[in-house]
Parts: C-alpha cells; structure tokens; sequence
DNA sequence: AACTAGCTCAACCGCGGAACT
DNA sequence: AAGTTCCGCGGTTGAGCTAGT
C-alpha cells in the first residue's frame, strides 16, 4: 500500500525536528490545511502526508491549548463519550484547542484504567487536578490552563460554537439524535459543574470508576446522558 | 544513589470512506 | 462502474519522565 503521495520509500519517522516542523509551518501558510501528499514534494520534508498531517494538527496548528485540562472540559469529555462513545474527532470538536489525540490519551489514562489495586486508587483521589510541573514540552502558545473557557457550551443560542467551529460541521451538528441532546447537555454541564466544588469532584459525584462502569453499561448513547446527568 | 514500575504523550499503523480519474 | 489516490479516524506503541522503593 502507499503511505500517502510517494510509495513506499524511506519516510523519516520518529519525533520531528525544529528545523521539520518549520517547514511543514511554512507550507501549511503558504497552500493551507490538506494536501498533505504534496508536502513532502514541495518542502523537502522527508515525511509521509500522514505524518505531515498529524504533526500539524496535533501540534503545530494555531490555537492548540497545551495545557491540563480543566475540569470543565473533563466533565465534557465524559458527558460526550457517554453520548458518542470513542468518537475522539467528534469530542474535539466540542473542545476548541483540543485534539482527539489528547482527548483519546487523556481519557485513556484517566478512565479507562480498571480494576485498579486499592493502592494506585488512593494516588488517583487528587490526579486531575493535580498541576504537573509543566513536563518539558516545547513550549508554544501560553499556558492557558486559566484561561477563561471560551468554548460554546453554557451558550445557548450556539453562536459561539458556530464561530469556533468554523462552517464545516455546522450543517451536520443537529441531525443526529444524540447531537439533539448536545445543547441541552452543554448547558447542564455547565451548571452542574458550577455546583460542585472541587472536593466533591473527586470525592464523590466524581467517582470515575463508577462512572465508567455507567458509561460501558449504557447501551443506547440518548439513554447514557440520562443517566449520565441525571446525578445533581 | 540506583533501580523499577507506572504514567504521559507524540507518533505510527491499519483501515474505511470520500474524491478523483 | 471500477480502480486509484488521498484523507481522516481510532487503536496502539514506545521513549522519556516521574515517583516510589
């Protein structure tokens, strides 16, 4: 099989250099997003469009959040997994800055750890919050772990999404039923999650082994966010 | 101080589907 | 209609880091 644009020839593989991802920016700025199977004939780059693409939006694209997230956005990722199951591009979606890689590793390590020794529970009381001193990633925009959320969700005309989001989904984002239950959840997120203190967040209502026992036993994704936000 | 286990996250892989010829 | 190419997605891996012993 072909590895996007140029058969199979020595593709550069293994974490990308400075000097790559300069690069890749400067085509990106010059033709735009897609196209990726003409980057490496244009740059110079020896990558594969694949490998072009992925760096570019998991890292290098312009308004990435790099930082932990925040409760609110754990609280969506869950209520969203509950609703879309591992649909990680479609939950990123909904979190302007966020990847799906990000959101598929956070809730890899986050929630789908089970049947955990009594041990390693106690360690995970406090893990989400627990600010990590800032692992030496190369540095991009801010840290914007404070930030205010700009993100749409306590909006209730939606216009807000509409602008982060750009036209593509738009047209799609209401016509599924579960997307019927988006806006009506996004605002219960959102004041759900003002009630409730941090204590409580990873004390109790929060207990993530629970609440992933709930989710996996959801069969229907509408009737999961029932059940889901039915806790208040 | 050295070793080990666990965690995190960037990157790769394979597949399916859309777009194009 | 069929074949090919391109793109995007979800799953997985592995290197590097951190915390615990």
């Amino acid at each position: 099989m072909m590895s996007w644009g140029i058969p199979e020839q020595g593709w550069t593989k293994g974490p990308w250099t400075h000097e790559e991802d300069k690069l890749l920016s400067e085509y990106v700025k010059l033709h735009g997003e897609g196209r990726w199977s003409s980057v490496a004939r244009c740059t110079g780059l020896n990558r594969s469009g694949k490998s072009c693409r992925l760096r570019w939006v998991n890292y290098l694209r312009p308004g990435l959040k790099k930082g932990q997230l925040t409760p609110l956005e754990e609280g969506i990722i869950i209520e969203l997994h509950a609703l879309l199951g591992n649909k990680w591009s479609n939950i990123a979606r909904y979190l302007p800055g966020r990847t799906d890689n990000e959101i598929k590793n956070y809730w890899r390590t986050h929630f789908k750890k089970k049947h955990n020794s009594p041990k390693k529970k106690e360690k995970e009381k406090a893990p989400i919050l627990k600010q990590k001193p800032a692992p030496q990633r190369q540095e991009q925009q801010p840290q914007e772990d404070d930030m205010e959320m700009t993100i749409p969700y306590a909006d209730p005309s939606g216009e807000q999404m509409i602008k982060a989001q750009g036209t593509k989904d738009i047209s799609s984002m209401y016509s599924t039923l579960e997307d019927q239950c988006l806006p009506m959840m996004s605002q219960d997120v959102a004041s759900w999650l003002d009630t409730i203190r941090e204590e409580d967040l990873y004390g109790g209502v929060w207990n993530l082994e629970d609440a992933e026992g709930a989710i996996t036993g959801m069969d229907h994704p509408t009737t999961g966010f029932f059940l889901w936000s039915g806790f208040e």
